[in-house]
DNA sequence: CAGTCGTGGTC
DNA sequence: TGACCAAGACT
């Protein structure tokens, strides 16, 4: 290489000849990645599987859940095949629960109108039920190895901080991805991918960036101007409101549990949960049974996305005879805990005096 | 387009 | 301790 270009690194061929470099020594061993240099071919269940869980979703938190989908459905034919209640139950805890129901969607689709194959182009599998601009360029980019351009909140921050971008986000994203754009190589665009989202995660952090050990420090124009810890701008978020509600936990003398499947649109779309009243103001609503309810001492206090919760629980033991007017008896045995929405669990434990 | 949609970790 | 944050999608 001629000094020249040795001393001219903010070329985007020599950003991302860089990054894939300290990508071959530095890539993290995840359960769903093949190895840079690996013969391997990626399996695209497996990566289309990890990319729709790490949608606003951390490596931590993704990895366990991962194993248990693959132990249990190995390939996307096992998957499309599942009861919905069984990929529901399985994703129970992890959030955002429309990816659960789409991704069963997906499966189906692949399964019955793919022949069981993943559309390999960018555009195909936009196509595709919980796939968005990021996902597909990911699974197009990772496990076809096309030159798409993958724009996450990693790329994005990366972006801002090497061309030094204050414009606050969303607003800046157009010109975040035409940079990202220009920087993506024809040649292992799937390890460059990954390459820029192992830098955001590792080194281009949200808070204190390792900038000391980063391979882009040369051609960083935000560490040079020293602004990397304060980019991305983000325009500011509206604060939450607190609600209220009640929610019921009915037991049968014979140990069932009064529950109910929630409505597939809306929070906690498809999921198991105790019935109960709305949450708003001041939610009150009848019991879904007629019994002696006890109110529990404490309350559950759980906090989403958009608003804090705060859920009175209201106990109750009835007889076996007694008919709801809202839910279904579950019997003891077929009651998993690890089924429930966080904030249902939570009810739950506090019932449980856990 | 801006609001909706979870959760656990971090500082 | 509360606010921010994470490999976004959908309406």
């Amino acid at each position: 290489m001629r000094d020249e270009e040795m001393n001219a690194p903010a070329t985007g061929t020599g950003i991302a000849a860089e990054m894939l470099h300290w990508y071959d020594r530095n890539a993290r061993d995840l359960p769903w990645r093949i190895p840079p240099g690996d013969a391997q071919t990626p399996d695209p269940y497996r990566i289309w599987l990890s990319e729709v869980m790490l949608q606003q979703t951390t490596v931590a938190a993704v990895k366990d859940y991962f194993h248990r989908f693959t132990a249990r459905w190995p390939t996307v034919a096992d998957l499309a095949a599942a009861d919905d209640g069984a990929v529901m139950g399985e994703w129970a805890g992890l959030g955002y629960y429309a990816r659960a129901r789409n991704l069963l969607k997906c499966a189906r689709v692949v399964t019955q109108a793919h022949g069981g194959q993943f559309p390999d182009s960018y555009d195909g599998l936009l196509a595709l039920p919980g796939i968005g601009p990021y996902t597909a360029a990911a699974i197009s980019a990772i496990a076809f190895d096309q030159p798409e351009t993958v724009l996450d909140g990693n790329v994005e921050r990366v972006m801002a901080r090497l061309y030094d971008i204050h414009t606050p986000l969303p607003a800046a994203k157009p010109a975040l991805r035409d940079r990202a754009a220009q920087l993506t190589p024809a040649h292992r665009p799937g390890d460059y991918a990954q390459a820029v989202m192992d830098l955001g995660a590792t080194i281009c952090t949200p808070k204190s960036p390792a900038c000391g050990i980063c391979p882009l420090r040369e051609p960083c124009a935000a560490r040079q101007a020293g602004t990397a810890n304060d980019l991305p701008r983000k325009t500011p978020k509206n604060p939450k409101p607190t609600r209220h509600g009640t929610i019921y936990l009915a037991q049968r003398t014979d140990g069932a549990w009064l529950l109910e499947r929630r409505p597939d649109k809306g929070l906690l779309g498809g999921m198991l949960g105790w019935p109960g009243s709305d949450w708003g103001e001041n939610a009150v609503q009848a019991p879904p049974i007629d019994a002696d309810w006890v109110t529990l001492p404490a309350e559950v206090r759980h906090t989403f996305t958009h608003f804090h919760l705060v859920l009175t629980v209201r106990y109750a033991e009835v007889p076996p005879e007694t008919v709801p007017r809202q839910g279904v008896f579950v019997a003891a045995h077929d009651f998993r805990p690890s089924d429930l929405p966080t904030v249902m669990r939570k009810a739950f434990d506090l019932w449980r005096g856990a």
